[in-house]
DNA sequence: TCTACCGCTAGTGCCCCATC
DNA sequence: GATGGGGCACTAGCGGTAGA
């Protein structure tokens, strides 16, 4: 069992440098500290908002490969944090939540919310026309009361207000589309979605509606038909990162918290 | 001419299937 | 069982085409 406030992942220092901008969505020119202009592999297809700051501080992984065209990978970002006078860093892999949600089951984090799990599997086929994976599929052990199948969604979540959390910062059909895929999964196995926090100062989530209203309410029937939703908070830091427990979730930005 | 829609494009990671 | 190739998913901008 990892502990709140723990290392979760451990990795190589990553090396530190200045964006000077991003462009074609999956590139990124960035100065490193010794002068060396790179462009890295940007594993964030989305807009962003809140982490694009053009001359603040990036971390990249160096990770040079025949396989790859880019030596440089982007993966976390600074930006301001409301608490006072601190800076956070936000981590902007989207593959990285998933390993980190399978890390914190594996190791038990989790064990009040599934109970003992057996056997996980990533990227299974699943969905009303079986065109979509879900991230995890859970099988639990057969001790548990419940003995359901649990369908995990796994969404990367670096936009907030203040303390904030705020998933999705776009319209995205993907993202309605999953949510009513684990509806229909509902009630013959358990439907849960993970918002995972990629940044330790939330200290609450909410339904990004601002940004896609058709989410925000998609997101409350989600919760009248069964499906549960666990935030999971996370600590990036330059060769590690913690794991910082789950945080309470609202269902609109202006509901009572749950 | 303008608007709306559709398909293509980018790089990486992962799964599935075939082959050795 | 290990390895390699093919295919898919991800998302928004752009260009081309069709229709008003």
């Amino acid at each position: 069992m990892i502990e709140i406030g723990e290392t979760i992942i451990k990795f190589p220092p990553l090396k530190e440098g200045i964006l000077i901008k991003r462009y074609k969505r999956f590139l990124a020119d960035i100065e490193l500290d010794d002068g060396e202009v790179v462009t890295a592999h940007c594993a964030n297809t989305g807009p962003m908002k809140g982490v694009l700051w053009p001359g603040r501080r990036v971390r990249l992984k160096y990770s040079p490969s025949p396989k790859r065209k880019l030596d440089w990978s982007w993966e976390q970002a600074e930006v301001p944090s409301h608490n006072e006078n601190k800076k956070c860093w936000v981590g902007i892999n989207t593959s990285l939540p998933n390993k980190l949600i399978k890390h914190l089951i594996e190791a038990n984090c989790l064990e009040r919310q599934f109970g003992q799990i057996s056997s996980i599997k990533p990227e299974v086929v699943y969905g009303l026309e079986r065109k979509s994976r879900i991230d995890l599929l859970l099988y639990p052990s057969i001790q548990n009361e419940d003995s359901r199948k649990i369908f995990v969604e796994v969404k990367n979540t670096t936009w907030c207000e203040d303390s904030l959390a705020l998933f999705p910062d776009t319209v995205t059909t993907r993202g309605q589309k999953h949510l009513k895929e684990l509806m229909s999964v509902y009630p013959d196995s358990r439907a849960v979605l993970i918002p995972c926090i990629s940044r330790s100062d939330i200290e609450l989530f909410a339904p990004g509606e601002i940004a896609d209203p058709e989410y925000g309410r998609l997101f409350r029937e989600a919760l009248t038909k069964g499906v549960e939703v666990i935030p999971c908070a996370f600590g990036f830091f330059i060769d590690h990162i913690t794991w910082e427990g789950i945080r309470p979730f609202q269902k609109s930005r202006e509901n009572k918290q749950f």
